[in-house]
DNA sequence: CGCCATCTTGATGTATTTCAAAGAGCGTGG
DNA sequence: CCACGCTCTTTGAAATACATCAAGATGGCG
């Protein structure tokens, strides 16, 4: 069986899970997916609906979401390419997950990927290995925001954001708004954005409009961002 | 083969990741483990160390803890009878372990859990799902964090406490100290202690000493415990 | 060009921290 | 058995970081 031509030119072959696969059980694999499509703002799945598919984000960003008693949305975190989405041996989604770009994904059947897990153990141990992972670095947010200030929370952020970008890069867009910001780092608007202003004012970053960010001096970024 | 004596008096027999192996093939495993105790404060392990042992929770209570650059310890997590502690598939621990209060662990080589996994695909998914809801129970704790006031915190981590307990008991002991309980809830001493009292005032609690708690109106308690 | 949403900035309020000290609980040794 | 000293907890008063309320400024887009 020869690769699927999808997976041949697929951006993310070797960053997400289908990297355990080799061509073989690739082509089977990839006949049960199908490619998606977002626009920024449009919701995947709902915290609480039935959730029955994964995906494989191909490009773009989305956030994870819940909304509390009083309606307000706290971001729970952001994916990005490479990432799956979605909750595997799971019947229902605990978070909203909605795309914050242009989203590319490839979106499999639930049952498609356990099934795959079943017959394929080194699919299953990279996703119990990615999962770990997340739970180690929900772990190290959670102690930012534990104890961390909100310059701390702002900085961190951003250093992340900045290595996320191709080795050299010092300019790029944050694909988030203020608002998304500030409720992922649990700020208010405009507490994030007086740590933004705080962290120009200081060298540390510019902005040269938009949503888009300099970074100045990221050793000096990374320090902020200490707990 | 027949079931190790040791694991035919096992209390988490059933509970612990253990409960995917059968009688057989927890036969060969269970001799791979050791049986270990520890005592208050006793550590079994420290972020960063090599980590090359797993064990499971028999009785007692642990702690997941990191200290930051300004030397003050950070509670992550606690983990009960029951949970797995330490970490398949990584080389390093990320946090430090330590015992709360008397604690007993059946533990092995990373490896032996490793292998068990490669060759009984059951005990991995058991982890795997179990990785899984920590990742979920870790999303819900980090939006309190982000948006719960300090009451919330407090109460929602009482809440959880008599949650634990078997159904019916109405007062317990909270194995931790108010200043564990504060560090674990991203709060100061003060603060837990204010929130606490808080609490008795409006008659939801009582607190006749020591680390002893009786949950009045566990409703109440719920309902003080929403973000 | 002008509208609308997003972002920034300022002034004020408040929950939580910080600083400080008194009060319980508990084991030790007289 | 009680006094002493230790640690942990509670309570109080002052300081502060962040939230809230309220305008402006900026930027995207028709």
């Amino acid at each position: 069986m020869t690769l699927n031509p999808v997976c041949a030119i697929c951006g993310v072959r070797q960053s997400a899970v289908c990297s355990s696969l080799d061509d073989a059980a690739l082509g089977s694999f990839a006949a049960k997916g199908v490619q998606r499509r977002l626009k920024p703002g449009e919701t995947l799945m709902r915290a609480g609906d039935r959730q029955d598919t994964c995906a494989n984000i191909q490009s773009g960003t989305i956030k994870m979401s819940r909304v509390t008693q009083t309606g307000d949305e706290i971001i729970l975190g952001l994916a990005h390419a490479g990432d799956l989405v979605g909750r595997p041996l799971a019947a229902d989604s605990d978070c909203d997950i909605i795309a914050l770009d242009d989203v590319t994904l490839c979106s499999f059947p639930r049952s498609a990927i356990e099934a795959q897990m079943d017959s394929h153990p080194a699919l299953e141990r990279l996703i119990l290995a990615r999962a770990l992972d997340d739970l180690d670095a929900g772990r190290r947010w959670q102690m930012r925001l534990a104890r961390g200030s909100a310059l701390s929370r702002v900085a961190a952020f951003l250093h992340d954001m900045a290595t996320r970008q191709p080795a050299g890069t010092s300019e790029f867009s944050l694909v988030i708004s203020r608002g998304d910001m500030a409720s992922l780092l649990g700020l208010t608007i405009e507490t994030a954005s007086r740590q933004m202003t705080l962290l120009r004012k200081r060298g540390i970053i510019a902005l040269p409009g938009g949503r888009r960010i300099i970074i100045i001096d990221k050793m000096a970024l990374s320090a902020a961002a200490e707990v």
